[in-house]
Formats: structure tokens, C-alpha cells, sequence
DNA sequence: GCGACAG
DNA sequence: ATCTTGTCGC
């Protein structure tokens, strides 16, 4: 698949100024609400696509690895891209490019994104839902790298992130009970009006034993979905592990894929 | 100036 | 992200 929107990709050369412009840009043309045709009962069931009569929508999931030269330091990043359809894995692909940008918080698309978009050019089938390791809304401009590549692709996005980066959960999120949801809600840190519903902190899975718990997950839109789809879908999708099936798989793709070229 | 910060 | 053993719980 291609970029719909080229001129927004995340261009690793940019002076940080010029890359929070351009995710100002990418939230301006971002829609954080329900616009796609699929059906989300369907997203992982089978039997629902059979008795709504519509085959399952196409899910993807995007994770990387970094490979290490001969110096020891890491100089390429392998983006792995599973895609599934009804639980199904349908396809899978990477990419190996050079690394062009070092981590910044808030600027984690301009690392990984052409690294994505390399992978995904090659993926030969057309993706309903993308899902990210990353944030989407929950961002200090609102452009997490799920926004920022739903945009670019102009394909429905969801993020996906393992810590907060920003905003303030309207409760308390100790340990949840499993398919419990909890507002994310935007504060100063967040370029947009306190209290601006950004996503949701989602528990897909919780011990049993009050001894130890999971934490949450922290999903927000990326493009085209709503709060609440997101974390719906993520519910949905993650069938036995914390994290949605099309990342959980992807991720481990990413360590295989390594591990095939030795390191 | 200080603190905070996805992967 | 990555470097890594043991350890707790079902």
C-alpha cells in the first residue's frame, strides 16, 4: 500500500522545530472519530462476520526490532508488519532500513515512520485497522505515531502504548479488573483544552490473586476511530495476552525476523 | 531554571 | 528499544 498523503511523511532530516510544525499539521488533518466502513463486532469473530453476512475486516499490527552493526550500535530498524483477518494470520512482511533519527520522546514517528512505511509498501493486502506500539491522541500534539501514519496513509489507526506519555486518567488505574476502561483525559502537558477526552486506559488482562497485577494499556485514536472503538478493538483483539493479537504478533515477528539475520 | 518524557 | 536470571503463580 501507498502513502496517500506523501507530503506529510515524517522527514527524519527536519529540525525538531520544523517536526512539531509538521505534527501540528498532522493533527489538523487527523479525524478522531468513527469513520470506516467495517464492521467492529467483527473485528475478531468469525462467526459474527458469518451471521452479519461480511467477511472480517483486515487487521494489522506493526512492532520493531533494531539491529546492531559490527561497533555494537544500533544502525537499522526492522519493521515487522502481521496482517489478520478474522484471528487469522494472512500475511506478513518487514523491511530492514538505515536508522536516520535517534529517540526523542514526542518524536518517536520521525524514527520509525519511514521504517513503517518501507514495510507496508510491500504488503500486498489492503489493511481496514492498523494497529501501533505507540500513541496515538496521547500525545503533546496530538500526532503519536499511530495518527501520524493513519494520516499519511489515510487508513483508520489505533495506538497502542505500553506507558503514559501524557494526560491524566480520570481515576484511579490500580489494578483494574479485566475489560475495565479508564478516561485519559488531556492536562497542561497536552496542546489542546484540559480535560479533552484523549483515550482510554484498557485492562485486557488481570490476575486473578491480589498479590501482583498487569498494568494497563494506554489506546488512543490514531486516525479515523473514536475512543471508544479503540478500546473496543483492543479488547476485542486481545484474545489470551495483555497486548491486541496483530501487535502480540507482530512484535514476535520482529524478534524472528532479527534472529534470521543473526542479530 | 527544573521536571517529564511512547519505543 | 535493548541488556538478561530467577521467580512467582496457574
Amino acid at each position: 500500500m501507498r502513502a496517500s498523503r506523501p507530503d506529510l511523511e515524517p522527514d527524519p532530516t527536519l529540525s525538531r522545530k520544523e517536526m512539531e510544525t509538521l505534527q501540528r499539521e498532522i493533527a489538523d488533518a487527523a479525524v478522531f472519530e468513527d469513520r470506516f466502513e467495517f464492521d467492529p463486532e467483527t473485528l475478531s469473530n468469525p462467526l459474527e462476520a458469518a451471521v452479519s453476512g461480511r467477511e472480517p475486516p483486515t487487521v494489522v499490527g506493526v512492532d520493531q526490532s533494531f539491529l546492531t552493526n559490527e561497533a555494537g550500535e544500533q544502525d537499522r530498524a526492522l519493521s515487522a508488519v502481521v496482517a489478520t483477518r478474522g484471528g487469522e494470520v494472512i500475511e506478513r512482511v518487514h523491511a530492514v532500513t538505515p536508522l536516520e533519527s535517534p529517540y526523542i520522546p514526542g518524536l518517536l514517528s520521525f524514527r520509525e515512520g519511514r521504517p513503517i512505511l518501507a514495510a507496508l509498501e510491500t504488503l500486498s493486502v489492503e489493511p481496514d485497522l492498523l494497529l501501533f506500539d505507540g500513541s496515538g491522541r496521547i500525545h503533546f500534539r496530538q500526532a503519536g505515531i499511530a495518527t501520524h501514519m493513519g494520516v499519511v496513509l489515510d487508513v483508520p489507526s489505533v495506538g497502542v502504548a505500553k506507558s503514559l506519555l501524557c494526560g491524566t486518567p480520570r481515576e484511579s488505574i490500580e489494578n483494574l479488573p479485566a475489560g475495565a476502561c479508564v478516561p485519559i483525559e488531556a492536562n497542561s502537558r497536552v496542546g489542546v483544552t484540559d480535560g479533552t477526552l484523549l483515550g482510554y486506559a484498557v485492562q485486557t488482562r488481570q490476575y486473578d490473586s491480589p498479590d501482583r497485577h498487569i498494568n494497563p494499556l494506554y489506546v488512543s485514536p490514531g486516525h479515523r476511530v473514536g475512543p471508544e472503538t479503540a478500546a473496543n478493538a483492543v479488547l476485542e483483539l486481545a484474545s489470551s495476552y495483555k497486548l491486541p493479537e496483530p501487535v502480540r504478533l507482530a512484535d514476535a515477528y520482529a524478534d524472528e525476523a532479527k534472529r534470521d539475520l543473526g542479530c
